[in-house]
DNA sequence: TAGGCCATCTGGTCCT
DNA sequence: AGGACCAGATGGCCTA
């Protein structure tokens, strides 16, 4: 049986992401912000000029299709795009460190967050107890809850995985 | 096919 | 003024 991904080493608990280079994760955004148009280029909210009708301009085949919104706009959409990688990179890093089934699918923003919840207060709970973490958890889920503690932390998306856990 | 999830764009608000 | 942050709208993809 594999181990989940978010074992109970406390010792090595420090999370790296705290120390992931941020600013070298900036610059290989720059790089693909500014090079990359949106994968999937949705019509334009900006009005496009209506091509003129009868006897007005004639039209020149050879302009481009459309001018793209305003150069601010531009730049503040590339802002956003790359505040969102920055987001959904430090996504990655807690799915990292939540525990999860083995064979379970990539968990959504909302599920990181509450089982992320739920685990920090489980591990509030262990250091409190004093206790071995495995005895701990093991007793916790065979008694059913103790204590407030414990009942923030023992939802049944955390104790599902937590039974998972294999401990040696 | 409906619903969930996500990326993106956008305009508003707040902060520096 | 410009950037960061936020929430709403929209459309695409995937799954039950």
């Amino acid at each position: 049986m594999e181990e989940l991904c978010g074992s109970f080493e406390l010792e090595d608990s420090m999370p790296e992401f705290l120390f992931w280079d941020q600013a070298d994760f900036s610059s290989q955004l720059d790089h693909l912000l500014l090079d990359c148009s949106p994968l999937a280029a949705p019509l334009p909210p900006w009005p496009v000029p209506a091509a003129p009708q009868g006897g007005g301009a004639e039209v020149d085949s050879s302009m481009p299709p459309s001018p793209g919104p305003p150069p601010q706009r531009h730049a503040a959409n590339v802002r956003e795009r790359k505040r969102m990688l920055n987001i959904n990179s430090a996504f990655d890093q807690l799915r990292c460190r939540v525990p999860t089934f083995p064979y379970e699918k990539r968990l959504s923003k909302i599920d990181t967050l509450r089982l992320a919840i739920a685990y920090i207060a489980l591990l509030g709970d262990i250091l409190l107890s004093g206790c071995d973490p495995k005895s701990y958890v093991e007793q916790c889920l065979k008694n059913g809850l103790q204590s407030q503690q414990q009942a923030t932390w023992n939802t049944s998306d955390l104790t599902a995985r937590l039974s998972w856990v294999k401990w040696d």
